[in-house]
DNA sequence: CGAAAAGTTGAACTGAATCAATGCCGGTGG
DNA sequence: CCACCGGCATTGATTCAGTTCAACTTTTCG
């Protein structure tokens, strides 16, 4: 991951992971969402301390496990996923370095999915307390978490007409896009272009398609000029083209701050 | 509908739609959530006052709409759909009776998304101030809020495993044991019987079919003896072999209450 | 270097879409 | 009361997107 040094940023493929100091995640992600003061930033740098490295593929929390803390994904990729009783698993969500992983289920409620990595990933653990002195004393953070939240639910709506309604291609697009802007949120985009640490199949249990079928749907989009992928990086060549074949509109990404706020 | 009159229940096909009293629907879906006090009760007794009729295939909110009051459902079947510009429409998500729609979603931010009905519908508005009062003052009802929430977030991401990785009939089945569980929690079901007001163009913009398809999907369940669906009344003539085709869990609709609480 | 994992390719197959015709049923108007 | 109309359901024929299976290549990594 060459994740110490900060060498200038040399832009070729097999590079893109120039993760801009991961401790720092948390922190980029919310401010992206919401303007954080010196005191929130501080909160939230504290919580990376405690962060440790994962192996790829492992599980964070089981599938019926009681919730005993949240997750924060500071480097590397993880998901939401469920596993078939015919082996087949279906991909949910992806976590990205930044996203805080069930800061809003109650602790001991037992989880109807599961959390694993999909690369190796740097993740902090988040106590209840921790949490809920966060939430209580930095309203800013609370409220950039609530926005999170909104954001992520909307995605799995999005996901839901992906798999619902669009051809590989057109699902594949439509990912690709989604995947730049978050990252872009969080600083891991340059050039269109941004690490991709995920196997052809984990795109498979994704986008509901099998590994053979996303491997010559990649190759489409590559000749048409749309997209290169190489080694884990992934540049998108043509975004005009790409958004408008994924039909791609970023603003469910983005639920704008706002004076009231109800239930949620 | 027969709505005002309480004639002992006499079950034929086409008499599904006992509907008992529906401004009552949203304390029975609460009240299957959390215990609601009486004061509770009244409290949203109150708010089932303002409704109306709606008539089918009828829009509540736009796409890009800035949200200007919650919505509940008290009869009939409503959604919240997609419409791409190819013309075909994706259903993320049912609204049934007792269903609110976007109570925890801040006034005036706009939608990802419409809401619409799909059979004629008896609906209620609910104000900004209305809402927040009501959350305000009745904590009971707030947190059966929180917990129809989770409970929402939960079903579309078993929408999506339906659409990611499940056969046409797999996912059919897995909806008709959805809509039971939820359709009895509010009393709109007997003898494994509930009215299903769609079409099987509606069927096929949720299941991600074509309607072509649905009617032979519906046929081949038939021929399965697992259900009979005729005029707008399905029964569910074997569950154990319908929940085990779809490989329905129900846990994921009832979020059990829980002592603390974080952002959600 | 060797083994395992990931990616690629071809061929055969199939679940579901599409197209098009027909049947059915409820409502409407003459 | 019947004729007609429009929406919905049904059926058959055809096509196609995507799957499956199996072999083979390339990359990765110990």
């Amino acid at each position: 991951m060459d994740n110490g040094s900060s060498v200038a940023f040399d832009f070729k493929f097999g590079a893109a992971d120039f993760a801009p100091d991961a401790s720092n995640m948390l922190v980029r992600k919310l401010g992206s969402v919401v303007a954080l003061s010196a005191a929130d930033k501080a909160a939230l740098a504290q919580i990376s301390t405690s962060a440790r490295m994962v192996e790829p593929d492992v599980d964070l929390i089981n599938e019926g496990e009681a919730l005993r803390y949240a997750i924060v994904v500071l480097e590397g990729f993880a998901c939401r996923y469920k596993q078939r009783r015919t082996g087949q698993r279906q991909i949910l969500a992806y976590l990205l370095p930044g996203d805080l992983c069930d800061g809003d289920v109650p602790y001991r409620s037992s989880m109807d999915h599961a959390v694993g990595t999909l690369s190796s990933c740097r993740v902090a653990r988040l106590g209840q307390d921790v949490l809920a002195e966060l939430i209580d004393r930095r309203p800013v953070i609370a409220e950039a978490l609530r926005l999170s939240k909104r954001a992520e639910i909307a995605t799995a709506r999005e996901w839901v007409v992906n798999l619902g309604c669009r051809s590989a291609s057109e699902r594949m697009a439509h990912l690709f896009c989604e995947l730049l802007v978050r990252l872009e949120a969080v600083g891991l985009v340059r050039d269109n272009t941004y690490a991709l640490p995920l196997t052809q199949r984990d795109l498979a249990n994704t986008l509901g398609l099998s590994n053979v079928h996303v491997n010559r749907t990649l190759q489409e989009l590559r000749r048409q000029k749309l997209l290169e992928l190489r080694g884990r990086t992934l540049r998108l060549l043509d975004l005009p083209r790409l958004r408008s074949l994924g039909e791609f509109a970023p603003a469910y990404l983005r639920p704008g701050s706002c004076p009231t706020q109800y239930v949620s």
